[in-house]
DNA sequence: CTTTTATTGTGCGATTCGGTATAAAATAAA
DNA sequence: TTTATTTTATACCGAATCGCACAATAAAAG
């Protein structure tokens, strides 16, 4: 495995950083899918060789989850600088919306990637009962935060409709992945998802 | 290519069905997704040796593309028998939600494939410019789709809040089919349905 | 029967697949 | 310097990949 500190080890030192390869593994995967993606791109992407890369990271599927857990740490680090933590649910919804779109579009580059995981790792889930799990954790994990946050923006909001709206706001972000990735226009996008966090603060608010 | 009616052709006759081979093709797909299907595995799955899969529908990307025309065809046509004409919104967008889990999770076979659409194609779609275009089509007749029955449902709603109300509806059935994929439990992914569809119903009464 | 047309079956062909064995290289520890 | 440890580089493995020649086969048309 691999030593986290600064800590020179005892072997011939490595010659790559191991979150820059991260970075780019994360990033091809992002981009082709799991099936389309073969050790020999991830090769090439990243300048390693492939016994380097099963001796740093093990094997496809191994990366593939590293990957993932990768892409999460990024979705939620950029959520946690952008929410306001108080504001209005519909503000709230449309910054998550808006700091997702930016992700889901890869700006500044303009790649059109969509998400990881709703959007790649779905379709090799039927095959892959670890891939499926995650994606399943991730599911179960999204819809948990949209109900915690608007627990905390709407607390007076009845339980099971404040349930419904948060079920409602993982589904706007679900299709968000799926439009981009489809190749939606960016200004049809940020409609999409502002009419999107209206309707449901207007549900909230019942 | 093929004829199109009973008249018994010129050649040696075929000994496969097309109708059912084209079937299968989409049933290969919609499991293992566009990367991860081998032409032997359509091969073996329809008992065609290839150079007759390739005779008669092309290659990889023509077949993925009849596949996904197939299922489109396959779930307007369930759609057609059990969407109520004349219903609420909130029971006509259940018994499409029903139908459509019915639909996902393969009843009853309870396969859990999700969308072969929007849960598979959409991996595919960065590298293959056709699946994406075919994507972005049905992406966009699905929204045109509710916000017709909207139209007709709730003539009375405003047409900006019908126009939110049917995307949301769009997004519900594309979290619908992920949620599938991701293993949710069926008794889950009901009350999900029922929720969202209650809850969009409740916005057009506004 | 002979010719024409369409499909099937065998097999190849060049490439790519995921994964690894092995040796060379580069460093730290003894 | 010697030894231990780790990474890199080369080369290879058998299997699978998509796609296609080519001949055998089966029917209709002449």
């Amino acid at each position: 495995m691999s030593k986290a500190g600064q800590t020179r080890g005892r072997g011939r030192p490595r010659k790559f950083d191991e979150r820059a390869v991260r970075q780019t593994i994360m990033e091809t995967f992002w981009q082709k899918g799991y099936a389309a993606t073969s050790l020999d791109d991830l090769s090439k992407a990243t300048g390693l060789v492939r016994p380097s890369l099963y001796a740093a990271f093990g094997n496809k599927e191994a990366m593939f989850l590293r990957a993932m857990d990768d892409f999460v740490i990024r979705v939620q680090g950029d959520l946690a600088q952008q929410i306001p933590r108080d504001a209005t649910p519909e503000e709230a919804l449309r910054a998550v919306y808006m700091a997702m779109l930016a992700i889901y579009r890869d700006e500044p580059l303009e790649q059109a990637r969509g998400c990881l995981v709703f959007s790649t790792a779905v379709a090799a889930a039927p095959l892959h009962p670890e891939i499926r799990s995650r994606l399943m954790q991730r599911v179960t994990q999204t819809d948990a935060q949209f109900r915690r946050l608007l627990n905390h923006l709407a607390p007076d909001t009845a339980e099971d409709t404040r349930q419904a709206a948060a079920e409602l706001a993982a589904a706007t972000l679900h299709s968000l992945g799926l439009r981009v990735r489809a190749g939606t226009d960016p200004a049809d996008l940020s409609r999409f998802a502002q009419r999107a966090a209206r309707s449901i603060s207007l549900l909230l608010q019942r």
